[in-house]
RNA sequence: GGGUGUGUAGCUCAGGUGGUUAGAGCGCUACGUUGACAUCGUAGAGGUCGCAAGUUCGAGUCUUGCCACUCCCACCA
């Protein structure tokens, strides 16, 4: 341990907060005791993209789980909070591209290896941002272990878990239609959807029906673009209008391409024209549709979502491709009308381009089945959600749970593990060789194999994470302690990405759930509590509030804030409260060491002698008890407030006061025990804040004792101790007494300085020994000259004002207190001038004039002024009726 | 359309199983530089707990209905 120093007049948590981090890190005090046989905890982290830099979803996210873990830490336990980064697939991707793009170089210019090696440079570079962020905000990771999502081990458990699952039929091939991202040129899944509400127009027009000069179809669709698609129309066979042309053929104008009229249910009467032009190829409806009526596919559009061949537009964007179809239907004469439209647009959520359905060949994991031991685990309470209520959105979401496409046509990820043959039989094996040794097998000869380009949504690894980054697929030492996890900590719109693959993805290759707890929080807001993001211009970037407040404060903000599964809204006022709060457990400590207030190591609490020493170390074990039993629970809020409560209320403002007398006075043997006991109390706080405010306290523990035989980090966490509920009574009576006789002060508007002289009547035995135990604490708290006891007999004469206490009743003589002549002046003259005032109030709001002409808002402050007025004149007029007969 | 939350002080929010006088931070008012701290201290003002009914000895808390808002999912030719 290093030597002790003075600590510095004003806190300044830039100082220390990062040369603490480097000498934990360099320590390795975030190590798990491999050798302990303590029982095991860990949290894995949810991987922040590479690229990634920290937000304040981040920021609450990680103080959470860094709470946790150092909690966890001092509990003795073996702890690990596994670290590591994500290679966000398309985020990445479109990062590395854009920066490309500024040399006008695009990534099919540099051919896919070449690209991949630029991006692998890229995420050496900026790859350890987000790393250092989360070391500056204390997050106490093993950062020995990092890992990411695409190094050799990680890739490996996804290669075998894929084959695994491949070979259970669990993934498979399809032709289907999916949700193309016209930017990225790849599928996307479901979730990377987002609908967006829009006004679009609603375009009316009408096909001629075949054979039938003169008759027609009314058609209405948002998208008429898409009518080259188009290989039915369908009506129901309710619909009494339209029933009738069921059977018929209708013509497509333009191309003039004949389809059939059909009979579908899908075609509501009430909604449209009642006829719904179908488009297989193009539309999840209609590709339903379609099958059931067994109707070819007409694909329309390339790749990029321009149309293709199969359409007259060829080249075109589907925009213009509408302008132009509507120009040619109008100049056909069968435009009927256009009407806006409010309709729900999807949009890729990373690209922000119009996703379209298109028929692509992609791969899907058979998650309806997956789905079942997921939501069995959780049923049965293998895993629980904390807060409760999240488990009902996992269920809703799995019992309904799509097949999940997980094929990417992009290059940077996880190349899937799968090879074709001449005649494109598939092999799917763990890496090329027994790959090539299969299909050699199958052929009888030697082949050649091309492999698979698509690569793995990004999902699917994070989806491993729990167990790929604790070794699997080998056997280790950290696998057998650590997995299942403990906890996982993380916001609730990860729930369906990353929690439900991960219960999927465990369940199926451990058979055992990734973790047994789930805490789910909420958003972070901004002050106005609307969502943060980069295009509003309203986010926080939490570096910013760390450099101007300092790491703790935030954390500690984020923890108060914290109440099981609600959104956080920022508040800066409140982050410099937290802040305020750091300051005064610094003064605090200057004040400890001014006192010379050091731990003793021999110093038992449960052996103090004075009154106020066993109070405050009474409250310090209930303070305890109360932070251990929230933690426990994930009562964040509740746990910070306790420590802050008892910190600020009862050490600082209270014990820190009733030691003073104890300091100031000349009992020796008082003040030794004192020192001690207020040093084992911050030494307490110090521990039990720890969690929240991991640099200010480690700081103080560093330098407010010598020799300290434990690191802060690794201090045993006090458990079950007994609490002297007696130890706390006396002094809480004192307090309320103390309390009272200020109020009493204030409100009798007493000089600052007045010393009194206090009489309490009817005071019980308790009460009387308290007087004469407290008598000391109490006259230099309260500012008495002299408290004492009196019985039921006691004359109170007029110059008392009576004040009731608890079952006593406190008598305060103003003789000798206050020169009453001089106060009935002063008191006379307030009185005067608020009368003066009143009357102008009272003139002015008589005035038609004014009432009519000024705003409300001014009459509205006028008259509340008014009423200010008098009830202030009321006031003084009490005060002076109080004192008229002396 | 299906689901889920929320409505408590001027603002932002706490109030696990119903129980004295409903709390916190910030803001506000008055006073205060007293030997850790003005990034502070002392005292104070401010609430018919969204509305209505019900259960109960007792409801911010439980039940029902209504009003307002949030979020998620699906769909809208």
């Amino acid at each position: 341990m290093k030597d002790v120093k003075m600590l510095e007049k004003n806190y300044t948590p830039k100082d220390f907060e990062e040369k603490i981090y480097a000498e934990w890190e360099n320590s390795g005090d975030f190590k798990p005791d491999m050798r302990s046989d303590k029982d095991a905890y860990s949290i894995v982290i949810p991987p922040p993209n590479v690229t990634g830099v920290l937000h304040m979803g981040h920021a609450l996210d990680n103080t959470l789980q860094d709470i946790l873990v150092r909690y966890n830490r001092m509990l003795g336990k073996k702890v690990l909070w596994q670290v590591g980064t994500d290679h966000a697939g398309i985020a990445t991707q479109m990062v590395v591209e854009r920066n490309l793009a500024k040399d006008g170089i695009s990534r099919h210019d540099l051919g896919r290896e070449k690209f991949i090696e630029t991006v692998w440079k890229w995420k050496e570079q900026s790859g350890g941002t987000i790393c250092k962020q989360l070391r500056r905000l204390g997050a106490s990771c093993d950062w020995s272990r990092e890992r990411f999502t695409m190094d050799e081990g990680l890739s490996r458990a996804v290669r075998k878990i894929f084959v695994n699952l491949y070979k259970d039929g669990l993934i498979y091939k399809a032709k289907k239609l999916v949700n193309w991202d016209s930017k990225f040129m790849t599928a996307v899944s479901d979730l990377e959807v987002i609908q967006k509400e829009t006004v679009g127009k609603m375009y009316y027009y009408k096909y001629p029906i075949e054979g039938v000069e003169g008759e027609f179809i009314h058609i209405a669709t948002t998208r008429p673009e898409t009518m080259f698609g188009d290989t039915a129309v369908a009506v129901s066979d309710k619909n009494e209008k339209l029933k009738h042309l069921i059977g018929k053929n209708c013509i497509i104008p333009i191309i003039n391409r004949a389809i059939p009229i059909i009979a579908d249910d899908h075609a509501d009467p009430e909604k449209g024209t009642g006829a719904v032009k179908i488009t297989p190829a193009h539309d999840f409806n209609d590709f339903e549709v379609g099958r059931r009526h067994d109707l070819p596919l007409i694909n329309i559009l390339n790749e990029d979502a321009t149309l293709n061949e199969n359409t007259p537009f060829e080249g075109m964007t589907t925009l213009e491709a509408r302008a132009k179809t509507i120009e040619k239907l109008t100049e056909l004469g069968v435009m009927e009308k256009i009407e806006d439209h409010p309709m729900v647009i999807p949009y890729g959520d990373r690209s922000g381009v119009i996703i379209e359905p298109l028929m692509t060949d992609q791969w899907f994991v058979d998650a309806p089945v997956l789905a079942k031991e997921a939501i069995r685990a959780v049923e049965q309470g293998e895993m629980e959600f904390v807060p409760k209520s999240y488990e009902k959105t996992y269920f809703e979401w799995m019992r309904n749970i799509q097949p999940w496409c997980i094929s990417r046509q992009l290059w940077w990820g996880h190349q899937m593990p799968i090879w074709y043959g001449p005649d494109e039989t598939i092999f799917c094996e763990e890496n090329e060789e027994e790959a090539q040794a299969a299909a050699d097998k199958h052929y009888g000869q030697h082949v050649e194999l091309r492999r698979e380009t698509d690569v793995l949504d990004t999902w699917f690894s994070s989806g491993l994470w729990a167990f790929s980054t604790l070794g699997w697929p080998d056997k280790t030492e950290f696998l057998d302690t650590f997995y299942p996890t403990s906890v996982l900590v993380t916001g609730f719109d990860i729930i369906f990405f990353w929690v439900a693959r991960m219960m999927m993805m465990s369940m199926y290759m451990m058979k055992k759930v990734p973790f047994k707890k789930c805490y789910i929080h909420g958003l972070v807001r901004d002050e106005k509590g609307q969502k943060m993001s980069k295009s509003k211009g309203n986010t926080v970037d939490p570096m910013e509030t760390i450099e101007k407040y300092g790491a703790d404060a935030l954390r500690f903000f984020m923890a108060a804030m914290e109440t099981q599964g609600r959104d956080v809204n920022m508040s800066e006022a409140r982050i410099a409260g937290y802040r305020n709060f750091a300051t005064k457990l610094w003064n605090a400590a200057r004040f400890c060491e001014m006192n010379e207030c050091k731990t003793v190591k021999e110093f038992d609490e449960n052996k103090v002698e004075l009154a106020i020493n066993k109070w405050i170390v009474a409250k310090a074990k209930q303070a305890t008890a109360d932070v251990t039993q929230n933690l426990n629970s994930y009562r964040f809020s509740d746990a910070a407030n306790a420590v802050y409560q008892f910190a600020w209320g009862s050490f600082c403002d209270w014990y820190i006061e009733l030691s003073k007398p104890v300091f100031y006075g000349d009992d020796e043997v008082a003040k030794v025990e004192t020192r001690a006991t207020a040093a084992w109390v911050l030494d307490r706080i110090l521990t039990i804040l720890h969690p929240f405010m991991p640099f200010i306290t480690t700081e103080l523990w560093n330098n407010t004792c010598e020799n300290r035989e434990c690191k802060l980090v690794h201090t045993a966490w006090p458990l079950n101790e007994d609490i002297d509920e007696n130890a706390l009574t006396q002094i809480d009576w004192a307090i309320d007494l103390i309390s009272s006789v200020r109020s009493l002060r204030a409100e009798m508007n007493l000089p600052a300085g007045a010393k009194l002289n206090i009489i309490l009547k009817d005071a019980d035995k308790t009460s009387q020994a308290n007087i004469a135990s407290l008598n000391n604490i109490i006259c230099s708290l309260a500012r008495l000259e002299k408290i004492e006891c009196a019985d039921d007999k006691c004359e109170v004469t007029p110059d008392m004002v009576q004040h009731v206490f608890k079952e006593c009743t406190i008598l305060l003589p103003l003789k000798g207190v206050v020169d009453f002549a001089a106060e009935r002046e002063r008191l006379n003259k307030e009185l005067d001038i608020l009368n003066k005032n009143i009357e102008g109030y009272v003139r002015k709001l008589s005035n038609a004039s004014f009432i009519e002409r000024a705003p409300a808002q001014v009459v509205a402050e006028e008259k509340r002024r008014q009423a200010e007025a008098e009830e202030k004149k009321a006031k003084v007029e009490e005060a002076l009726a109080r004192i008229a007969n002396f």
